[in-house]
DNA sequence: AAAAAAT
C-alpha cells in the first residue's frame, strides 16, 4: 500500500511521543496556566521535515489525501474534479452565520496547521469547509450535512486542532490512570474511527497535539498504554469509549470539543443509548460550555434533527452542502429484475463479463452489498468454491478478519468484496469499478452511500442493483433518484414505482422528500442560501429551497 | 428485520 509522507513521519512520531509526557501532569482544573501542546515539545515546530512539491493553486484540480483505512493502508492522493462543484447548492441558517472562506488563506489557522494542509495537499477548501470551518472557528455549534469524502474530517478537524493550539484552556488533572482529551470525536464503526484517526495525525503533525483511537475488536491494552502517554484528541466508537469511561481511564471533564460523525446514524435506535450516555451522563461539560459539532452524511430525518439539535446543541448553525449533480454521470446506476433464486447465477454472468471485459488482466474491484452477515458468509464462500476470489466484511467477523479482508481488497489481491452495510458509509476504498446491490437496501439513502463507494474522483463507475417483489418498499424512492440523476429507468420499475405511490405509497422517499432546503426546522430564525457560497447574502427562501432546476441537487455525487 | 458497537 502506498505510504504517503505523513504516514512515514507519523510513525517515527509514535517512537518520540515520550517527549509529552507533561500532558497529564498537571494540577487539577484551575485557571489560565495552560501550556499550548505546541509549546510543550521544545519548538522547533515543523523545522526539519520537507515539505513536498507543492502544487500551486490551481482552479481544476484539489489534491485529497484518500485517508488509509484499517490501519494506515489505502492512503492514496486522487484528485476531486473541483470544477465540478463550484455550483453546489449550500444552505445555512441560523443567527449570524460567519461568511464562508474561499481560500485557507483567509482562516487564520496557524503557521503549524496551515504546514501540514499545504503537505496534505489540500489547496482550496471544499465547500463544506469553506462553511463549516469558520462557522466552528467563531466557536458556534454546527450541524452539517454533506457526504462522506466532501471533505468532512478535515472541517471538524482543522478548528478542533486549531482551537487546541490556540486555547487556553484550564490546566489538566494531575493523575497517573485517567486520561483527560481536550476533543472526542465519535463515529459509528471501527474502520471509521481509524480512518479518522489518520487523518486527525497528518493534520497534527509536529503541533505537539496528540491523537489517540480508541475502539472494540482488539485488545485494550495498547489503547491504554497510548491514553497514557497522553491525549488531546481522542478518535473513538462508543462501546469502546464507555468501556473506558466506566473504568475510569478516560476523564470527559475537560472536554472543549464534541464532533459525531455520521450523526443521523449514531442516533439510530441501539445506538443512540450509549451516545447519550457520553454526552448527557458522564462528565462532559454541558452544551453551550463545549462546542458541538454534528456531520452526517445523509439529511437526518426530521424527528432525528430536533433531537440531536434540542438536545446536543446550543445555538446552533445548520449547514447543508449539496450533491454535485453534475458528476452523478460518473456512476452508471442500472437496476435489473432478478429472482431471489437467480441472484447468484446472474451476479456471477455480471462477473464473468466483466472479466471478459478485461481490464488488462486485472480484474475490477467490485463491492458486492448484501442484507445480512450470513448472507455475506455465504456468498463469499459460494463465489470462492466458483472459481471468483471474494472475501466479506461484517460486523460477525473479527477485527483481524475486517481489516484483513479490506486490506486484501483494497490492494487488488480479493478483487470481489462481499460486504453488510457495515461498509456502506464513509468508507473510502479507492478504485471500486462497480457496486453491485445483490441484495437492495430498505432506506434510498443507504442505496446511495452505497453506489457512492463507486465513480468516485472523477473515475467512472457502474452500480448494478437485483430488484424483486421484496424490494418493492424502495421502487418509488429508487425511481426518482435514478430519474433525478439522468439515468435510464426500466419501464417495469417506472410502473412498479406507480403503484406504489398512487395512494400516497411513496413514503419512503428520499429522507427530507423536498431534500434540499426545509430541513433546518427552526423555521423561525434566518435562512440563507448562497450556490456554492460565493454570495452568502442573506436570501431568504421558502422551504423546499431549490426547486427552480437549479442543479439537480437530489443527485448522488461522485465525490460523496 | 438487519446492521453496528464492549468483554
Amino acid at each position: 500500500m502506498t505510504t504517503s509522507w505523513a504516514d512515514a513521519v507519523a510513525e517515527n512520531d509514535d517512537n518520540n511521543n515520550n517527549n509529552n509526557n507533561n500532558n497529564n501532569n498537571q494540577a487539577p482544573p484551575a485557571r489560565p496556566t495552560y501550556i499550548p501542546p505546541h509549546l510543550r515539545k521544545n519548538p522547533p515546530i515543523l523545522a526539519n521535515p520537507p515539505v513536498p512539491a507543492y502544487t500551486a493553486p490551481s482552479l481544476s484540480g484539489n489534491r485529497y489525501s484518500g485517508g488509509g483505512g484499517g490501519g494506515g493502508g489505502g492512503g492514496e492522493n486522487f484528485v476531486i474534479n473541483f470544477a465540478a462543484y463550484e455550483d453546489i447548492p449550500v444552505e445555512t441558517s441560523g443567527d449570524n452565520v460567519p461568511p464562508p472562506v474561499n481560500t485557507f488563506a483567509e482562516i487564520d489557522l496557524g503557521e503549524a496547521l496551515n504546514l501540514n494542509i499545504r503537505r496534505c495537499k489540500y489547496v482550496k477548501p471544499t465547500p463544506v469547509q469553506r462553511h463549516a470551518i469558520p462557522i466552528s472557528l467563531g466557536g458556534r455549534d454546527l450541524m452539517a450535512c454533506a457526504q462522506t469524502g466532501s471533505g468532512k474530517t478535515a472541517a471538524f478537524c482543522f478548528p478542533i486542532i486549531s482551537g487546541i493550539l490556540n486555547g487556553k484552556y484550564a490546566q489538566k488533572p494531575r493523575d497517573m490512570r485517567t486520561a483527560y482529551p481536550l476533543a472526542l470525536i465519535l463515529s459509528p464503526t471501527r474502520e471509521l474511527s481509524c480512518q479518522i484517526h489518520e487523518e486527525a495525525k497528518k493534520f497534527s503533525y509536529q503541533t505537539g497535539i496528540r491523537v489517540v483511537v480508541a475502539y472494540g475488536g482488539t485488545p485494550v491494552r495498547e489503547q491504554l498504554a497510548e491514553l497514557q502517554r497522553g491525549v488531546d484528541i481522542l478518535v473513538a466508537t462508543p462501546g469502546r469509549l464507555n468501556d473506558l469511561l466506566e473504568r475510569a481511564r478516560v476523564s470527559l471533564q475537560m472536554i472543549r470539543y464534541l464532533a459525531l460523525d455520521e450523526a443521523d446514524r449514531m442516533l439510530d435506535m441501539g445506538f443512540e443509548p450509549q451516545i447519550r450516555k457520553i454526552v448527557e451522563q458522564m462528565d462532559m461539560p454541558p452544551r453551550g460550555v463545549r462546542q458541538t459539532l454534528l456531520f452526517s452524511a445523509t439529511f437526518p430525518k426530521r424527528d432525528t434533527v430536533q433531537r440531536l439539535a434540542s438536545d446536543f446543541l446550543a445555538n446552533y448553525i445548520f449547514l447543508a452542502v449539496g450533491r454535485v449533480g453534475s458528476s452523478t454521470d460518473l456512476i452508471v446506476q442500472r437496476v435489473e429484475f432478478v429472482q431471489e433464486s437467480d441472484k447468484r447465477s446472474h451476479l456471477m454472468d455480471l462477473l464473468h463479463a466483466q472479466r471478459d471485459n478485461g481490464s488488462h488482466g486485472k480484474q475490477a474491484l467490485t463491492l458486492v452489498f448484501v442484507e445480512t452477515k450470513k448472507g455475506a458468509d455465504s456468498l463469499e464462500y459460494w463465489l470462492c468454491s466458483n472459481g471468483f476470489p471474494a472475501t466479506t466484511i461484517h460486523g460477525d467477523r473479527s477485527q483481524q478478519e475486517r481489516e484483513h479482508a479490506l486490506r486484501s481488497f483494497k490492494s487488488g489481491q480479493t478483487p470481489i468484496l462481499v460486504a453488510t452495510d457495515v461498509a456502506a458509509r464513509g468508507l473510502d476504498i479507492p478504485h471500486v469499478a462497480h457496486v453491485v446491490n445483490f441484495d437492495l437496501p430498505n432506506d434510498i439513502d443507504d442505496y446511495v452511500h452505497r453506489i457512492g463507494r463507486t465513480g468516485r474522483a472523477g473515475n467512472t463507475g457502474l452500480a448494478t442493483a437485483f430488484f424483486n417483489d421484496n424490494n418493492s418498499s424502495i421502487s418509488k424512492a429508487l425511481a426518482d433518484l435514478m430519474q433525478e440523476s439522468n439515468q435510464e429507468v426500466p419501464v417495469w420499475l417506472q410502473k412498479h414505482a406507480a403503484i406504489r405511490s398512487y395512494g400516497g405509497g411513496g413514503r419512503n422517499r428520499r429522507s427530507g422528500g423536498g431534500r434540499f432546503g426545509g430541513r433546518d426546522f427552526r423555521r423561525d430564525s434566518g435562512f440563507n442560501r448562497g450556490s456554492g457560497g460565493a454570495d452568502n447574502s442573506g436570501n431568504t427562501t421558502s422551504p423546499g429551497g431549490y426547486g427552480s432546476g437549479n442543479n439537480n441537487p437530489g443527485a448522488p455525487s461522485a465525490w460523496d
